[in-house]
DNA sequence: GAGTGCATGTAAGAGGTTACATGATTTA
DNA sequence: TAAATCATGTAACCTCTTACATGCACTC
């Protein structure tokens, strides 16, 4: 359902063909909402069929260019400012950590030692690409670095933790050792 | 494909029913990778076919006693062992924040008091879930505290990052004011 | 014997992924 | 003219959600 929206919101932000929001699309919302080519095409025909956005040209090569109608941000706002309950968070990462206890202990410290490291590339995955982009002073620039500095604090926590956790795993090692 | 292997582990854990499983997983589980009985009584039909779990017992009522083989203790080792690439993070509310700059500066504003708002209540739920529960010396408890220790630490941060956006939204507000 | 809890299952449909299919246009 | 890029679409398959269906066993 998400999807439907971050196409809508790209367009509204500026008009384009779905080739164009594809681009833009992996540059800022995928980081939240990945989606795939052809899923983003379908909900373009589907918002299209809706009356939510409209093809107001066609280029070479087929190219549409989409435009939201007044229909559209108006189901844009709705929907962003609806508190509409969101599905909970669904991580396979620490759905293993549940399961560590089925593992030997030195085996379950290194996936947190894993874990720890994954976060800190991600963190400088994501300081890079702050440090990298051109913000200018407009609201989607403003909202999306807004975004990216949760990214940041998240990268940043989930590393804490994972170090965290590598300390639990030597301290209960120690207070039982299995050797 | 990842509460094949939330069963898998529930049923490594500790063997029992499906409803058994499916109160256990409520409590622990569930918070990180939701899913409805449905799914669940799916995947342990799937399991028991595959020969990764088997039914011990059928009890009063139809009820279907599992146990884990060797052959889905060791699936479910390579699993957490496995440095699968595990799907990116899927979030409306977050995907929201990328459209704000849609909305007047007065509405954006009041979804980031409410985003701090619910990160608050979400750590106080998980805070009392930490108090309120009894918990022992084993594996298990052991590293569901841990991936309890993980949400406290996350809804934090989420409570303060939207105060920074609050913030933020407030000073970008006086800088260029729309009345 | 009525109500609650135990216990498992099916079916329809939406959302999402992967792979494939097709072809025009620009650039080297 | 070959390669890269632009540009859109279809089909099969899996996951997940929602709703419905069924019935036994225990307790009051």
């Amino acid at each position: 359902m998400s999807l439907r929206f971050a196409a809508l919101g790209l367009l509204a932000q500026h008009p384009g063909s779905g080739y164009d929001l594809l681009r833009r699309f992996e540059l800022s919302m995928a980081n939240v909402w990945p989606a795939t080519q052809s899923q983003l095409y379908g909900e373009l025909n589907k918002l299209a069929d809706g009356g939510l956005i409209e093809v107001t040209d066609i280029g070479p090569r087929g190219r549409k260019e989409y435009r939201v109608t007044e229909a559209g941000r108006a189901e844009l706002v709705r929907w962003i400012t609806a508190p509409e309950a969101d599905p909970p968070m669904r991580r396979p990462d620490l759905l293993r950590v549940f399961l560590l206890g089925e593992l030997p202990a030195e085996t379950a410290r290194t996936y947190a030692v894993d874990f720890a490291e994954h976060a800190a590339s991600e963190l400088a995955r994501l300081q890079h690409l702050r440090d990298s982009f051109e913000w200018g002073a407009d609201d989607a620039d403003f909202y999306g670095r807004a975004a990216l500095e949760f990214g940041l604090r998240d990268a940043a926590m989930e590393e804490r933790w994972a170090q965290w956790l590598v300390s639990a795993i030597d301290e209960r090692i120690s207070i039982s050792p299995s050797a």
